[in-house]
DNA sequence: AAAATATTTGACCATTTGGTCAGGTTATAA
DNA sequence: TTATAACCTGACCAAATGGTCAAATATTTT
């Protein structure tokens, strides 16, 4: 009993402050995803989230001092991590394959980080109040990059004319997210059991395929 | 002026109780679907909902009692809109049609109703709490009578083989309601102006010919 | 016309909520 | 070892919120 008492010590006086922060941060940051994904911002209550991260409520606002500021961290996180997958796009030449990749990966992010989804989904729902500067400044840059490629796709006659280059991008878009953003409506659809992996792997497939083919390509 | 008074007192007269319910209960349904799109069920307040129909908050409470009610009922009336547009699935034999006119009366909900769109996908993202029972019995059956035709198609080789009919279903939903719920971002990656109608009618149009495409069929 | 019924609304209340703060503990620098 | 800075948290508070209610007004029925 003592040797537990005194491993426990060492442990707790082993943590530096500096792993200490970024170790509660990142605690507090993932609780929080968790919980403005199911309520917004206004439904969402620091209570919750300080339930969910195990800490008191005090601390949290001790690490992120407002509600609306940590909110903005979980914004900025996930996008991060939406423009590192979306990089795929520009390292393909041939569509078919820049398609495939692009897809797939934001189905993986679908399944792998549903909840950073379901708040991005919310904020613009709700009208973009915290995040419209940064959409149209950083996401409408990288939106123009992208739809460059398709047009330019379009012109070497490698994809169909599809008209706009925009429509194109919100269908891949609406698609893959769905299966962050409406997860429940599709457990529920289907017979109430959550995908298996094996499964997500197979409609993963089935949208890439539909999208290859939206396009006038031959998966 | 006297005759103003009297015009005013007879007009106010003639509304029976009848009309009054009637009129009250559907400017406090309009105003509640535009303050939930926005809010969500916890975000949203009585009072915005109240001063959204400028009416005292004791007033909606006396038509809808509670504020889960009212939400209820939002919820029921854009379902009952839903279902409508989806009939016209059933009424081509001719995948081509059924999918243009589908698609289409889809694209024109997203339109005319996208305050109703957000507040179903609000509560699809918070996990159904409210209509997870009428999820799983009303739109599990049509879904299922859906899902029957598309298969249909498939193994009278009128369309690809999309391996499940639930992944082009979704893929349609979340496109066409993206113009609805995602309408803040398309703005702002649209140079900041909402679409015209003209331009809404070119993006229906490339929508329903993506879609044809996906599924094999030349547009 | 008067009784009965329905609508309207300001005042009110218990509860919840975001946020503060003082006083304590723990780690680090001197 | 001691001083300093960072971390921790229970207690607290002003504001907001969903909902109630009684009294006033308007319509309908008898």
């Amino acid at each position: 009993m003592g040797n537990v008492m005194v491993a426990a010590k060492a442990r707790s006086s082993s943590r530096s402050k500096e792993k200490i922060r970024e170790e509660n941060e990142l605690i507090i940051l993932i609780a929080a995803e968790k919980v403005f994904a199911k309520h917004g911002l206004k439904g969402a209550t620091t209570k919750q989230i300080a339930d969910m991260a195990i800490l008191p409520k005090s601390n949290i606002h001790y690490y992120f001092h407002t509600k609306l500021n940590l909110y903005r961290y979980v914004l900025e996180s996930i996008l991060v991590d939406w423009m590192k997958a979306a990089d795929t796009f520009d390292t393909f030449d041939e569509p078919r394959e820049a398609i495939r990749y692009y897809v797939g990966a934001k189905m993986d992010l679908s399944r792998t980080r549903p909840f950073g989804s379901k708040v991005w989904a919310n904020e613009i729902i709700s009208g973009a109040p915290v995040m419209e500067e940064i959409l149209s400044s950083r996401l409408k840059k990288w939106v123009d990059t992208c739809v460059n490629s398709i047009n330019t796709w379009i012109e070497l006659k490698k994809i169909v004319n599809v008209g706009d280059a925009h429509t194109l991008l919100y269908m891949i878009w609406a698609t893959t997210q769905h299966y962050a953003d409406f997860e429940y409506q599709v457990k529920i659809l289907n017979n109430g059991k959550r995908l298996t992996d094996a499964e997500f792997e197979e409609k993963k497939q089935q949208v890439i395929d539909l999208v290859l083919r939206s396009v006038g390509l031959n998966p």
